[in-house]
DNA sequence: TAAATAAAGGAGTTTTTTATCTTTTTTATG
DNA sequence: CATAAAAAAGATAAAAAACTCCTTTATTTA
């Protein structure tokens, strides 16, 4: 698995969340669960850490749930996934070795280090704005 | 983490097995765990099961240890990967959906799949054997 | 054949990750 | 201001992964 499991929750919900507020409107915590299919309580601290990182915002009280302002529509996937498991996706050795660097390359160091690239790519030019947009998701992330 | 710790560990094994039995060497799970700066008990684990798994050999008694056979030189470290990790590494949805498939693919689906098919390439054109040859590895997995 | 060596096997423990439950705080609105 | 709605916070619990220890079995060799 390339992401832990709060992580691709994290993606899933951020890209429910985007979605959804493409029209101002917030969503509660109830209804990320049911969107993505994540577990209720595990989701409920996902979306409070992320908007303690600031990844989405939140409002308490009626009429108040999870949305996503325009500074953080302008993230990227990149984003979530370092707040989420830090840097290692895209800087840790394949073989877990603290020595393996550029300048004392383990046996499978270019090769991954290209492969980490990409990963890094395909995360930064995936905005959060362009799940907002209308079918940007055809296939709804439920079931 | 691409890779869990187990497989990371048996794979540094795997090559320093691969090393070290060039001339038909064996080597005690001692050695093992020194030569990859592994916790010992943990990887005596770990070699066993590679050995009831066939992707390495090994014999008991004084004089025994693990060693590769011709037939297990020839393997490629998917093969070690796969015995260790399965192949969720190749085939898994980067959101852990499942239903995620190419005739319902989720928002990341093109991406990732070309990335995990890189990761199985690079894993398939690195056989074992090459990290047999003399320094195939000048830069020692140890420390 | 006894002793020593080395892996195999079985049975834990610890740590981390994933998941749940309950209480508190904030906010809107009748 | 009372009530309800919603997230924040805190405290556990369960499951999985990482790691350890002890006993058994197989093999060599003196």
């Amino acid at each position: 698995m390339i992401f832990s499991k709060s992580c691709e929750y994290a993606i899933r919900a951020v890209i429910y969340i985007a979605h959804q507020s493409r029209n101002g409107k917030k969503v509660s915590i109830r209804e990320v669960a049911q969107g993505i299919d994540s577990p209720l309580h595990f989701i409920a601290k996902i979306l409070q850490y992320l908007s303690k990182r600031n990844i989405i915002q939140s409002t308490k009280g009626p009429n108040g749930g999870f949305y996503l302002d325009k500074r953080a529509m302008k993230q990227t996937l990149e984003d979530v996934v370092i707040a989420m498991d830090g840097d290692q996706v895209f800087e840790g050795c394949a073989l877990g070795l603290r020595y393996c660097s550029e300048s004392r390359p383990c046996p499978l160091h270019e090769e991954f280090k290209q492969i980490r690239e990409q990963i890094r790519y395909s995360l930064q030019s995936t905005t959060i704005a362009q799940f907002a947009e209308e079918d940007a998701h055809k296939p709804i992330l439920k079931r």
